[in-house]
DNA sequence: AAAACGGGGTG
DNA sequence: CACCCAGTTTT
């Protein structure tokens, strides 16, 4: 299972990817700069999302924070206040968090060994290989979710790349294609690649400059490629949340302090999730609001479901809306009154942007 | 409604 | 190595 292709096809095939890189590879941003500072934060925001969505984020995100020290200066709050709508919180935890050591305790520089920076927090192997190669010229290879797929099917790879056999072959072949000459625009080449000829769905071989190598084209099928571990299904979980409002229209909201689960952000009080399909009794959201907070608020009054799924669950919250009455939320719980469709400062998830959007 | 995509962290 | 991470997009 180990075959692969001799030097000097390699040195072929990297340079066909880099022709066509050159002739026919996108133009986009962090492609055109050599900033450390500004491939990092690109290879943090495509972990998690296509490009089109990143290409707005990246623009905002260096607009406000155009370098790496006023990023580590920023507030947590108002790092997640850009993200927001991104999803994957903790990737923008981990992204303040490097800019403050890289920041603090390296001189503003990134250290330029594989080892010191897959230390950094939300860098790992391939995104510590993209930076290397792309900004600093090192022969060093990646292996994202573009790659995984192009290298699946240029050997058709019958090991699912998700598997620990299949990584580990992956890692070495991506290693033995990756060129000693111009490494990062090869990272970039094959990325390219992926995500625009040899895409998931229905690959345009034809235009692909691999064509002729590629086993899986070779049989006919390379959609059958990468072949996928089986997935649990995601279990369903429920809960409530009450809209807690003011006469001017100000809601109650909670910060998140747990460190893992959505940190940082905000969100209404309601139960923890939850196996039961149905919505709750009215008596019960007063119940809770009044026991957890010392508020006191009408009848709840049920307003339309709200399903979101999330990795590894699929989440239906029932939204109550709650007109306040009396009573404040006790210093302890970090409690405000927010109106959510103008504040600018607190950072919320989509799921609680669109439980929030119930109310009209 | 279901499937596919996605890389790092943790113990 | 197995499991976890408060999603999004496509089919």
């Amino acid at each position: 299972m180990e075959r692969g292709f001799d030097e000097a096809k390699c040195r072929q095939l990297a340079g066909s990817l880099l022709a066509r890189y050159d002739r026919e590879g996108r133009d986009l941003p962090w492609r055109r700069t050599r900033d450390p500072y500004r491939i990092w934060l690109a290879e943090i925001m495509l972990q998690q999302t296509g490009v089109k969505t990143v290409l707005a984020y990246y623009a905002r995100f260096l607009e406000r924070f155009p370098t790496i020290q006023s990023l580590a200066a920023a507030e947590l709050e108002a790092v997640l206040s850009i993200w927001q709508g991104l999803g994957y919180y903790r990737r923008a935890r981990h992204l303040h968090a490097t800019a403050r050591q890289v920041s603090d305790e390296l001189g503003g520089r990134f250290p330029e060994t594989c080892e010191a920076m897959g230390r950094l927090p939300g860098i790992g192997p391939s995104t510590a290989g993209a930076i290397l190669a792309i900004a600093f010229g090192q022969h060093q290879a990646i292996l994202d979710g573009n790659v995984k797929r192009v290298l699946a099917r240029l050997l058709a790879l019958e090991t699912p790349p998700d598997a620990p056999a299949g990584k580990r072959i992956l890692w070495e072949q991506a290693r033995r294609l990756t060129p000693r000459e111009r490494p990062g625009d090869y990272a970039q080449a094959i990325m390219d690649l992926g995500a625009t000829v040899c895409s998931p769905r229905r690959p345009a071989c034809p235009s692909c400059p691999w064509q002729g190598d590629c086993a899986a084209c070779r049989l006919g099928r390379p959609d059958l490629y990468p072949v996928r571990l089986a997935r649990m299904p995601k279990p369903r979980k429920y809960q409530f949340q009450a809209l807690v409002t003011r006469p001017d229209g100000r809601v109650l909201l909670l910060p998140n302090r747990d460190a893992t689960l959505l940190g940082g952000l905000w969100h209404p009080p309601g139960d923890e999730p939850g196996g039961s399909p149905t919505p709750p009794e009215a008596q019960i959201v007063r119940r809770h609001l009044a026991e957890a907070f010392g508020i006191d608020v009408a009848t709840p009054l049920p307003l339309e479901a709200v399903t979101h799924t999330f990795t590894h669950f699929h989440l239906t919250v029932f939204p109550f809306l709650c007109s306040w009455q009396a009573g404040e939320p006790p210093e302890a719980s970090g409690g405000r009154w927010i109106d959510w469709r103008l504040d600018r400062h607190t950072p919320l998830a989509t799921l609680h942007r669109k439980v929030l959007a119930r109310l009209g």
